[in-house]
DNA sequence: CTGAGTCTGTTAGCTGGAAAACATTTGTTG
DNA sequence: CAACAAATGTTTTCCAGCTAACAGACTCAG
């Protein structure tokens, strides 16, 4: 799994000099939007969000990253100009290797494993958006709260009495941005589920109950 | 550019047993939503609609392919089942190369260069559904269309008198697919615009005049 | 303990655009 | 050239969800 692994630390930094393994703490950026960004990025552990401030100056939140996860790659050709759309921050701190552009070209075309892996990684993602954005077209706030808690609950739950409790820590706002929202209508919805049996959560904190997973659609 | 033809098809042929060239005419599909394919496509030449049918009946178009660009590849894991989320289906008459899933991967593992171009290819592709992503939760529709339409005639549009025309024919359903709205709405924009002194269009063409061309929005 | 800052809960009002329905125009075919 | 189908134009109705605004609640520093 770690391609870092499958050899000495010293080897890599000789044959890739700008591998460098780096960490930084919560909510720090990796990089921001508009940044001029050329390296690429492998977390070693911990979680990265992917957003987007638009001009009116709310968040959009395209996606939760988590060890194993690969950002920042390539900005696609050489004429576009190397600016980053999206901002890539620390939820937690997070252990990561960096590598640059040439560095991360040359690994891509020398080690054909790897370059499988790094096309799958991406690939995911994109079919992973474009899931998204059928959501948003075709969904309730509702529904798409529910999949959404369904899925931090999979990906960052930890088995707890009733249910998985999220290992970290979303304020509403935040919540919303993921999916797409308003933060008023999130309140109303999660106090709902809350209600409902479905939920439990403070301020600091969300369980996701047993019950709210047989409300998985059937598709 | 083309891959396929730094080489004799005779040697890809023997190395890469699956590789076919094939051509369909309008409207057939590649391979439909909820199909279990496992190929790879390489358009040689036309343009291909992605689509998502929803439940409601609903098409929403995620984006038009062109000459060069690539299809199908992978589906993720060997864990996940292999079936399409979307639609891939021809405008017009299309050529393309079909190469299965083993043989694609061979090719990856083997066409160093090659693998970095594809993986451009869909990082290119994961930036353009993001962005959107972010038209649709923040723009109006007639802002998208805008967009849509000046996007449309930079890749098909073909200079004529007073502006570009689209090589490719689209009905108002289909514009509506594109960028994610209801028909009637289009329908009454795409009046006004054409009021407007900014479009012609009849049934079968559309021609996005210069004027139109003014309106890019400055972010 | 007090006040500032941050998060959550709730309400009221407004609106973009979806849905449905129908009329009109254009193209096609026997 | 009917007459049928397909695309476009237009209107009406309706509501999900956004915005704005404010009132608790909790948290932390001094």
């Amino acid at each position: 799994m770690n391609p870092f692994l499958s050899c000495t630390w010293e080897t890599w930094k000789k044959e890739y000099p700008s591998i460098q393994l780096a960490s930084l703490p919560d909510k720090a950026f990796l990089y921001r939007q508009g940044d001029r960004c050329s390296s690429f990025f492998w977390i070693k552990n911990g979680i990265v969000k992917l957003s987007h401030l638009t001009k009116q100056g709310n968040e959009l939140t395209l996606t939760l990253l988590k060890t194993g996860d690969i950002i920042g790659y390539l900005q696609v050709g050489d004429f576009t100009n190397q600016i980053m759309e999206e901002n890539a921050q620390a939820l937690g701190k997070v252990d990561f290797y960096r590598l640059e552009y040439i560095d991360f070209k040359k690994l891509i075309t020398s080690q054909a494993n790897l370059s499988w892996q790094i096309l799958e990684s991406v690939y995911a993602h994109k079919q992973q958006i474009e899931r998204k954005l059928r959501a948003i077209l075709t969904q309730s706030v509702e529904q798409r709260l529910i999949v959404m808690l369904l899925e931090l609950a999979k990906l960052f739950g930890i088995r707890c009495m009733h249910g998985y409790a999220l290992e970290i820590s979303l304020t509403q706002q935040e919540l919303a941005d993921l999916v797409g929202a308003s933060r008023p209508v999130i309140s109303t919805i999660m106090n709902q589920f809350r209600n409902r049996g479905m939920l439990d959560y403070t301020r600091e904190h969300i369980c996701v109950n047993d019950t709210a997973l047989s409300l998985i659609d059937p598709r």
